[in-house]
DNA sequence: AACCATATAGACCGGTTGATCTACTCGTCA
DNA sequence: TGACGAGTAGATCAACCGGTCTATATGGTT
């Protein structure tokens, strides 16, 4: 257990990648990692057996904190599935506002690495498939006639937010697509309306 | 005036370039470009100046050529704003089940450019408001109540679109954002039917 | 005190990057 | 014919790439 003592060179080089690789990309050289981290050559090979080892943990973590995210997001809403989709929208919205944001990590990691082979992808589809899953979830318990449509839908939405923050941010992007999530989630009073 | 005849280093650059950048990502070397198109590496230098002079160029044909691309697709579809419009989403389907579509070009070259101030960012940004004029000036005939947001709200489900046709095509993205694009154009309808 | 795993510093490797340069070939036009 | 501009071929450059290596220092355990 490390927690709470001194981060070691392990962490350390997994926080200098995680800023490196989203404020210079996936192409940021080693070296400069290893800087930034204060860490000895070496052990970053003994700790990830080579840069694609680090990247790959490196979104790995991302994935799983970005995941915890989402779910404090919409428990932090409370119980009704609508406010905790549209919570989600409204968080997004603060995202984009960072001021060093710049766009979604695990596209940009996608269009970085050019191998489809490389293990990065992997992970990257892992996490759209959980985030989906947390989507549908709340869609299944606000009773939405095709909750996995739905989540297609809302997914695109934020995919929509995440490029439009990076490109064209003073649009408002997240405003504009919580308009059109809840037009996804009327859906579902149309049907039990009637 | 080179036209028809056959084409020179200038041409074959830009057309290597343009095939590279966007199958191997901005980050392609110097020396496969020059490969691919059969051409000194001095030419290179004489016509664009350096890397970023002929990537720079690349973007700028690309989005000329997209740019009417969008008025083709839109002036086949008639005269009718609301069929002009959708027939961009159906375009769009077709556009991300290419065998080698790969995501947005610009949205890959903003991501993958990490100096600000390269040129290319000025050339994507143009682009943007460009269509975001041509989706304007639709709404606008379709009588919408607010042209301005609604084409930022469209520009946000291509955005989508493209994103995730190239992390999970088999969603059909396109099919998604064209529901929600019916949403957004029907609220002209609200309006002038009161 | 002795030991050992872990970390550090940094030289070194072959290969590649973008860029500059010289020398040569080719086609055109005066 | 001869000169010239454009293109080609390729050597060369310093810088950097990811990765391997040796040697040394440190800190905890027995």
């Amino acid at each position: 257990m490390s927690t709470r003592t001194a981060p070691g060179p392990r962490e350390r080089l997994l926080k200098a990648a995680k800023h490196l690789t989203y404020s210079h990309g996936m192409g940021i050289g080693v070296d400069a990692v290893l800087k930034e981290a204060n860490v000895a050559r070496r052990s970053l090979y003994e700790h990830f057996g080579g840069k694609d080892g680090l990247l790959a943990e490196v979104l790995r973590l991302s994935t799983a904190e970005d995941e915890a995210r989402y779910r404090r997001t919409m428990d932090a809403a409370g119980q009704d599935p609508r406010d905790r989709l549209l919570a989600v929208f409204d968080e997004l919205a603060r995202v984009i506002d960072t001021p060093d944001f710049r766009g979604c990590r695990y596209l940009a990691a996608d269009l970085a690495l050019t191998d489809p082979a490389h293990p990065g992808h992997a992970i990257t589809r892992d996490y759209r498939d959980h985030v989906h899953q947390l989507l549908e979830h709340e869609l299944v318990a606000l009773g939405h006639p095709q909750p996995g449509l739905a989540a297609g839908q809302l997914l695109l939405l934020i995919d929509g937010i995440l490029a439009a923050g990076a490109t064209r941010p003073e649009t408002h992007p997240a405003a504009a697509a919580r308009e059109l999530a809840e037009h996804i989630l009327d859906t579902q009073a149309r049907f039990t309306r009637r």
